[in-house]
DNA sequence: AGTGTAGTCTACTAAAATTATAGGATATCA
DNA sequence: TGATATCCTATAATTTTAGTAGACTACACT
């Protein structure tokens, strides 16, 4: 159980997006630089965030990438399932006809807390939330030096 | 982010052990008839069960595999990790000097959030909590039919 | 003692997913 | 029209997953 690059990646990408909401856009190139991504690959999570709408571009000379939305109208959810997408349902949700495998349905019910939970945290944070703790762990550090 | 076969035919395989517990050891066979899987890939899923500790084995004829401790004393977590493998944890969890990337440490405290979350789930169910669950779901197809 | 049962161990393989790289096409601004 | 930056598609390298295969070992039962 660990997280793609694809998403820590993305994640990151799309924050430095948030950090820059309201101002001019942001390069891939750029973002690849400050994240130390390739740019080749960024291309293509941005891509995938621009496909899903969480995210606008601008072509052309000055052109670059903006937030869609304000920061605070983008739950982690949506840009976590569109990095690494859907959950995996279980198969024989439905159908109450005899089961011939009754652990299937018991382990089937933890996978589903388990989503549940996962979901819990992720709408839980918005945008606007990361680059509040962004901002706040930078303070912190320019400080402690 | 999905669950590998690995880890839902590994929890099935050990429910199946805990449904039995007490019992005549169970094996192998018998165990990939039940729960529909190859019998030499649920070898090598066993095996990391037994090198965990949770699982005891008997050889010979009439042998096969035991739980190692009562069901109400194995957290769904201890299976997991040992099916899943650990967490990913973050790189640069330490060091407080200037730290490049504010982005980073953003994101990391929400995988972070993220992995407290699932073991929360994980710790707070036993394999005897799942032997009840099967045996409730069991009982309700039953009757259903 | 011998036979069959069932776990043990190791190697290997096929398929899929992940993590990229590469390069040309397209739009847009100056 | 030229420079900039996105868009699109193909492909390659690596790793992980999900299995297969087969020889070996321990043990119970007769």
């Amino acid at each position: 159980m660990k997280l793609s690059s694809r998403t820590r990646y993305g994640m990151r990408a799309i924050l430095e997006l948030a950090l820059e909401y309201g101002k001019a856009p942001l390069q891939i190139k750029t973002i690849s630089e400050r994240e130390d991504i390739s740019n080749k690959y960024l291309e293509q999570l941005i891509a995938m965030l621009k496909a899903s709408g969480l995210v606008r571009s601008i072509r052309g000379p000055r052109g670059g990438y903006v937030l869609a939305k304000p920061p605070a109208e983008i739950q982690l959810k949506e840009v976590f399932l569109t990095l690494e997408g859907p959950m995996v349902p279980a198969e024989c949700l439905e159908h109450p006809e005899y089961c011939p495998r009754c652990t299937d349905c018991a382990t089937r019910e933890i996978w589903q807390e388990l989503q549940d939970a996962i979901f819990g945290v992720l709408e839980s944070v918005t945008l606007a939330d990361l680059v509040e703790r962004s901002l706040r762990s930078k303070k912190a550090t320019n400080y402690h030096i």
